[in-house]
DNA sequence: CTTATTTCTTAACTTAAGTGAACGAGTTGT
DNA sequence: ACAACTCGTTCACTTAAGTTAAGAAATAAG
């Protein structure tokens, strides 16, 4: 479990085995019952999450209606809007399987990474890294039919069409779930 | 000029004389015509934008035809995706209006990055605020149709709808161009 | 095990986007 | 000044997504 989150943070910089003590020391590891929420629509919370095993996601209630906008999984990580803008939070995060996590908050990153530069440096490609990578995903997704969205959805990321249910994966993928019934049933005629 | 780009990092960090210097001394600052090509589909570029003034934009060409995804203006950073990923570009930038960019290569960023730690926490901190903002946006994007996506824009970005030719804002908005057109004359007809 | 609840699918109908084509306005180039 | 081209709009038609509703299947609760 420890080695997962060293491994990640392996792909950005080296740690000693000193680092390694300290960041242990902080106790970060959570798990996570299925349902919990974890974050609410409103709230100013200041944790950001590690995926080491499970699934995580973001929704929105909007006009009563749930829609599901992001999946997290093993080796993802999440920073709340609300974290970044210190504002209340737009939508809820909510935990779609048995998880386990790290949970950190931003004052103790923030803590860390002046003591620690490397961290800063990690910090930095990372997000980085992930706003070039969810750029891509958008322009994906303005480009191209919910079906097409649905075959691509197949080829990236196949263990979600079953770890998740499917009226989840429709606003995910900006349709209704009457759609996307109907949408499978076409491609299986073909 | 330099002013623009000095309140804008101005946001973020605290520079000194010396540094404003340094910064000036690496001559970023460049002019470019309207239909000018910042980068092609292929390319392995290092250079990352900053607008000072004007506007350029991402396109695909995707069966022969052109797709906009997005549009950046005053004070918008753009770092393409292939400058992170050290990959072939998938998309092309060109220029939307006559503009005034800076342009800074990678390399010399990991140079100043490693100079001035000032910068890098800057770099953490922009690149952070940009994916938790494009989050929402995707997310916006997402959980609304054509319609309350035009009507959004016309909230946030106003000026896009004039500067930007109605063909790029339609793939922009994830539309055909008729559709758009057909959409504002139902809109006007209310 | 049975009941209740949630989730998924199907169907009929409505609405809006995609498609192909035509036309006019504006621009560019010769 | 004229032809060629681009761009935006409109129209008729096709296709697919939204909507409403009902029923089957799977899950959770008692």
């Amino acid at each position: 479990m420890e080695n997962t989150l060293f491994d990640f943070i392996a792909k950005y910089i080296s740690l000693t085995e000193e680092e390694k003590k300290v960041l242990l020391s902080l106790d970060l590891f959570r798990s996570v019952k299925k349902g919990t929420t974890l974050l609410e629509k409103g709230q100013r919370s200041k944790d950001s999450y590690f995926v080491l095993k499970g699934c995580i996601r973001i929704y929105y209630i909007i006009d009563g209606e749930e829609k599901t906008t992001a999946f997290y999984t093993e080796m993802d990580v999440l920073t709340p809007h609300c974290v970044i803008h210190k504002a209340p939070s737009e939508y809820f995060i909510s935990c779609v399987e048995d998880s386990i996590l790290t949970v950190s908050n931003s004052d103790m990153e923030a803590e860390v990474n002046s003591k620690f530069p490397k961290f800063e440096i990690m910090c930095r490609m990372l997000s980085e890294e992930l706003l070039a990578k969810q750029q891509l995903d958008f322009d994906e997704f303005k480009t191209s039919s919910p079906e097409q969205r649905y075959l691509n959805l197949l080829q990236k990321r196949p263990d979600l069409l079953h770890r998740v249910p499917q009226y989840q994966l429709a606003s995910f993928l900006g349709i209704k779930p009457q759609s996307l019934s109907r949408l499978r049933a076409r491609i299986l005629e073909k």
